[in-house]
Parts: structure tokens; sequence; C-alpha cells
DNA sequence: ATGAAAGCGCTAACAT
DNA sequence: ATGTTAGCGCTTTCAT
């Protein structure tokens, strides 16, 4: 049992290839194909199982119809959550999407941009994994549409949706520090990527607006065991710190399993706070407030500026950098002690 | 600048297509072309950043290097790992990975399913969202390798590979036996799913095996919302168990928030367990036993298969139905109390 | 050791 | 309202 092609049907009805192939995809009406003719087609069609071949559809008409959805890693529920929502969307407006889980890596990254180029993706959807950009720049160069997620690049003119990590860092740092703290340390990823670097300037800028110096900035990777080790060293020093800043929910875990396993009880003995919002804060020793990044918002927006961006590059016209930067929330929970004099409560 | 194609680099070096082709694909020992002539090409395609054109080349291979991955959802963090391991073995052996999120909706992966066959995908990796099975048994018809992953079908011949659900529920339900319990709690995730019920399974036929009545089997959704509600439930009995086994990490986090709501501590007032053993588990306020598992091998070793049923169906050989249930293991921490006279203690 | 030519399945001018 | 034809980029006989 060969698979059904145009050409079969074209046989079996003894129309030409032409006819049955507008009949097929739908522009029966433009070519004013009549009713019986259009009937005898699809009757064959639907009794021979036919499906259109893609990949030749897709050489004729150079649209592969999927675009690229390029993440670190799906492990990290964060980008898992971006991955759900952006697959789903893209799959209702009809594109298939091509996942490439980088693990992190870089170079994995740039071989999964060339590979996605082979494959005629028609647009990227793309975390970046590091702070190399040349391979992004490849694809605008190419005029397919990109959108960076969460961290993005300066140097190359790629259009991006991102948690506004600045502000989310400084409110958060601005809490702890109106909740009377000064010694607060931030644990942070890596230090190669634009979200971990506006974090940490949210952090340090919040510090001197309150006329701290900055404590201390440790760490190297959005990590269990980066926030594990660092805590470790953090509570060797005499002068400890009163509270943890973590920049991503994989490092807080990692410094709460270092506190707990030095008796360090959280409010009581360290205040924490962390940066992502996951589900799992909730129901925490103690629960951890956070700033929430908006997930939602940010993948509804990144697919519609890229099918936006998909449909001028179709038409010829020349696509717009956009770049957006959302505004996250902080979400109140209980690992903030009141100390000092500091005025104390939420912040709103 | 147009795209680079083999045609583009034929002029560029003098030579025919044939022979760049034969070079750009590797086969140039084959057709003994000389180290000169492969080096001109060679350098030829890396200065035009040559890329060769999947379309054509599924086209005229009848090949679409592509196979379909069905989740019914990354939100899941469990699903989310499966996917990323699978990503990655399929991407290192050239295969690209087309992401199909269902949303836990069967008529989602119902469709999911249809756009894969229309792809001509290759294979497919599916998770199972529901009971369904006549769509996958489409997939096997047109003798598409399929392997089905955690959750499975016994009324069709698909390949699977799970964890041995049954015996994890049932190892760890003895374990709460020995420690004394016998009011033990079922929170159950969706009973349409193979995955559910064999847990469900091996919790009662280890109650049975310890003479004691199976005390409640509630629930009925892998959510947070479910385990929720149904130990809001399970507290306002007159009759409240002593130990909760719930059948999923999510469902877990729900029935925790409910005891923390009124006041019902763990492991003091109420023993608690799980199934999946997320990393999280071990931060939690009290760091919960688990049943964990193996994804790892369930990954690898579903990838292996699904590549040799891919080449044998290539090679047209029959492929054979596989089916493996791999042992998980328990992790054991804190959250289960010794009660009355019970053995206590660990179970090797 | 290299080339010419046919064809994979489909669409879109360009006929008629 | 329907048909003819060329060609998308690639691989592969079949030459030489």
């Amino acid at each position: 049992m060969k698979n059904t092609t145009i050409k079969t049907i074209a046989q079996v009805t003894s129309l030409s290839l032409t006819t049955v192939s507008r009949v097929l995809n739908g522009s029966a009406k433009k070519y004013r194909i009549s009713e019986e003719t259009q009937k005898l087609v699809l009757k064959a069609a639907a009794k021979l199982n036919y499906a259109p071949n893609r990949a030749a559809v897709s050489l004729r008409l150079k649209r592969s119809f999927s675009v690229g959805l390029v993440i670190p890693t799906l492990s990290n529920p964060y980008f898992a959550d971006v991955a759900s929502m952006v697959s789903h969307a893209l799959r209702a407006k009809g594109y298939s999407v091509v996942l490439m889980d980088c693990d992190e890596d870089e170079n994995s990254e740039v071989e999964a941009v060339r590979l996605l180029v082979a494959q005629n993706i028609e647009g990227v959807i793309i975390i970046p994994s590091g702070a190399a950009s040349a391979h992004i720049d490849t694809l605008l160069q190419r005029k397919i549409p990109v959108i960076s997620i969460d961290r993005y690049h300066e140097d190359i003119p790629v259009s991006y949706v991102a948690t506004h990590h600045y502000e989310g860092a400084y409110d958060i740092t601005k809490y702890l520090l109106q909740a009377g703290h000064k010694r607060i340390a931030c644990l942070q990823g890596s230090n190669s990527v634009v979200s971990n670097n506006l974090r940490v300037k949210g952090y340090t800028d919040a510090m001197k607006a309150a006329g701290c110096s900055v404590f201390s900035v440790a760490g190297n990777s959005f990590t269990s065991e980066s926030g594990y080790i660092e805590t470790k060293l953090l509570l060797q020093k005499k002068d400890r710190p009163t509270a943890i800043f973590a920049l991503s929910d994989t490092i807080l875990l990692g410094a709460l399993k270092a506190l707990e396993e030095d008796d360090v009880r959280v409010p009581e003995d360290m205040s924490v706070v962390t940066f992502d919002n996951s589900s799992y804060l909730d129901f925490l020793a103690c629960p951890i407030t956070s700033v929430a990044q908006p997930v939602n918002d940010i993948a509804n927006i990144s697919i519609k500026i890229l099918l936006e961006q998909i449909e001028a590059h179709l038409k010829g016209t020349e696509v717009q950098q956009m770049k957006l930067l959302i505004n996250p929330s902080v979400v109140y929970r209980k690992s903030v002690k009141k100390i000092g004099k500091g005025r104390p409560g939420r912040l709103v």
C-alpha cells in the first residue's frame, strides 16, 4: 500500500494534478472549480486516506510551518512553563514546534540554531543559555523572526520580551531593607546572562540607594549546588548576613539545604527571598517570599509578536525590533523577619 | 543574499551537483572523490555557510528525520524531565523533536497525532493523557514506531517503557503498614490512566495482604487542587487516617497545604508519602518519603527501542512489541512516624 | 574520479 | 473551469 499522492487521486478521478491540488489545498473557490469536481476529488481523497506530503509542500512553498523553540533546559520548571504555553499557542495557529533543549550549554545552542535553519524554520523563540549572540544574529540576517525570552542580548537588534528583572530585584531588596536588614547577601546565577546581571544590578542599586554597602554577590550558576556551596561559605563568615536573596528558585533550594544542615532557621535566624515563584514555594518549611515572573504574559506576548513578524516576513515587510519588559510582582510569604528599627510591613 | 544550495557551491567550485552532493553528505569515500576536490567543496560550503535543505532531502529520501514527542503537559516536572532527556538523546542521533503539549487533554492528543502523521514523522514517543488508544493504533497500522512512556495501553500492541507502578505503590504502602499504620488513605490522580490504577492496585493489594481493609481511595486528577480538596474532606471524617499516600507530587503539594491549614503536623499528626520524588521534596517543611521513578532509565531505554524500531522499519523488518517495566525505588525521608506496635524501621 | 539527468510531491504561472 | 509545465533542492542510477 503506497502512500496516496495527488497523482494517485488525479488518476483515479481522471483529472489533472492542478485541479486536484487546488481542491485539496482549499483554493478551489479561487479557481472556480465546479462543486461536482470538488466532491469527486474530496471523496477520492477521503477514501484513499490522503495526507499532503509536508516535505513537498515545504520545498515548493519555501515554508515549513514550524518554529523552533530553543530552551536552556526543561528541567527548570520556569522554562518548562514557558515552553508549555508557547507550544500551545503555536499549535493553535497551525505551526509545529521543534524543540531544542540545550542543557544550558552555549555550544549546544549554536548547534541547535544551525539545525533549525537547515529545517527552514519560520521563526524562533529562544531563551538563551549564555551571552553568545552571533548565531542569533545569523538568524536576523537571514530575516528569520526571532523572539528572545527572559534573557536577551543588547548587542544585536533582536526582539525580546522579558521580566523587568531589574525592578523585581530592586523591589524585593528594598523590601528586605525596609524590614531592617542591612547585611543582605545576593546569590547569583550565571553572570554571562543578562537577566542575572540585571537582577544583581537591581540588588546593588537598592542597597546603595539605602546607603548600605553591597554585602556580597556570590555564585556562578543557576543551580542548587551553587546555592548550597555559597550559602555554606556565607555561614562561615564571622560577619554573617541577616538575609539572603537567591536569584532563582533552584539556587534557593540549595541555600535552604545548607541553612538546614547548619541549623539556621528561616526566618528566625535568616531571612530569605527568591526570584521565580515556583509553585512549591508555598509548601516549603517556611513559605518563601519571591519575585513572581509574569510567565503567562511573557509567553502570550512573545507568540503574538513572533506571528506578526512571520506574517510581515512573508509579505516582505521589514520587521521591527520589539523590546518589552514586563513588570514582575512580589509575592509576600513568611520568610522575612523584621529586625532592628527598620520600618516593617509589606511594601506596596 | 539567497540561500546557499549545492548548486551555488557547484558553480563556485566548477564541479557538478553530483560531486558536491557526495562530499557534502559524506559519501565522498564511497565514490572515491579526491582529497583535493573534497577540500575545495568543504571550504566553499563553510565560506558560504551552507546548510542542506531538509525539505528537499526529506522529499527525496522519504524520511523526515524527526520524531514526535507527545506529552500531557510540560508543567509537570516529571514529564518535563522525560522530555528533556528524550530530546537530548534524539538530537544526538540526528533527529529533530516535534513537541506536542496536550494539556492533559485527550482530544488534543488525538489531534497532535494527526498532525504528526501529516508531517511524516518517523517515530513517536508518547506519554498518553488518557485511555484513548485508537489514534495510537492508527500509528501502529501505518507501521510508525511508537513507544509509550509511563502510561500505556494494554488493548493495542504498543511498545511501552514504564515505572513498575504497582510495585512502587505496594512497597511504600507496606512500609507504612510496617510502621504501624492501618488507616492509610490513598489520594489518586486520574483513574482513566493505567499508571494511576496500577498504583491504586498496589496500595489496595498491600492493604489486603496486611489484613487491613482499604481505607479510602479518593480524588480524580493529578493536581494540587484535587489533593487539597480530598485532604480537606479526609480531615472532616471522624475516623481520620493516620497516613496519606499521595499518588503524585502535585497531589502531595495540595494535601500538604490542606494539612497545614488545619494545623495537622507532618509526621507528628499525620504520616505522608508520595510518588515521583521531585527534587523539592527534600526541602519541604518535612522532607517527604517517596517512590522515585527511574526517569533516566526510562528515557534512555525508550529512545534505544524507538531508534531500533525506526531502523527496523527502514529495513522493512517487522518490529517487535516491547513491554518493559522498570522497578522504582523508595527514597526514605522523615515524613513517616512509627505508631502502635508495628515493626518499625526501614524496609529493605 | 566525476557528471548528466531523472524524479521525489507539490504549487503556480501561464495557457486554453 | 481545467490543464501543461517548470521547478523547489536534493540524491542516485547510469554513464564516461
